[in-house]
DNA sequence: ATGATACATAGACAAATATCTATGTGAGGT
DNA sequence: ACCTCACATAGATATTTGTCTATGTATCAT
């Protein structure tokens, strides 16, 4: 039943770091190779690495390889279905866990 | 520069937790105490209170007391606040960092 | 073949986080 | 006054996370 909770929150750790937050801030405006990105921050390349994998695995941007050069994109798909999970959380709706079990949802 | 990325990064610091995710989905519907938040839960009423808090310290959720019970709610401006954030992350704006710097912001 | 470039992987480590138990606080009821 | 209920705070601990250095792996140029 919360296994929607558990598909998405991964969206949301994954934007839940500044430098990530950046990066998707930066590919959103259009494809760039990783020493692009690498260019605008202090981190090394192992670290940037590490979070264009964390970024890649939620799926929330695609790569495409290209001799040497690595290629990031957002995936406005998976960005759609984010804003779509954000809505369906901060909306009330007829299947949320709080009309479960008996609970009245409000005050008794 | 980055002062917006520091600035809303403690929202989805905030949903990135599985448990924090179903709380704001609960209190979405209409607001609820404390007490009957946990009732859907499999976690100790300490742990819940630390969750809460992270929720308040964002601003995600507001907080009413009366009496012994604490009534949490949803503080749809804020909401809103991070769906535009959202938005102007993972759109092409003018004032993106990619701008900065003599950076083409694409292939060269 | 050799070397350089672009990136990934492995392992270490410090900081942050989620959870617990124990305890404190404040409001009501008797 | 005393007890109970609802919640917060303190401190401990295990896990996760962000970062680094060191190294591996392709790809390209010479």
């Amino acid at each position: 039943m919360n296994e929607k909770y558990v598909q998405n929150v991964g969206l949301f750790k994954a934007l839940a770091d500044t430098n990530r937050l950046m990066i998707v801030d930066m590919i959103s405006c259009g494809e760039l190779c990783a020493c692009k990105i690498l260019e605008k921050f202090d981190i090394t390349q192992p670290t940037l690495s590490h979070h264009m994998k964390i970024l890649c695995d939620c799926d929330l941007i695609n790569v495409r390889k290209e001799g040497k050069w690595m290629y990031y994109s957002l995936n406005n798909e998976k960005v759609q279905d984010l804003k779509d999970f954000l809505c369906s959380v901060t909306t009330s709706t007829e299947d949320c866990i709080c009309k479960e079990g008996g609970c009245n949802c409000g005050k008794e």
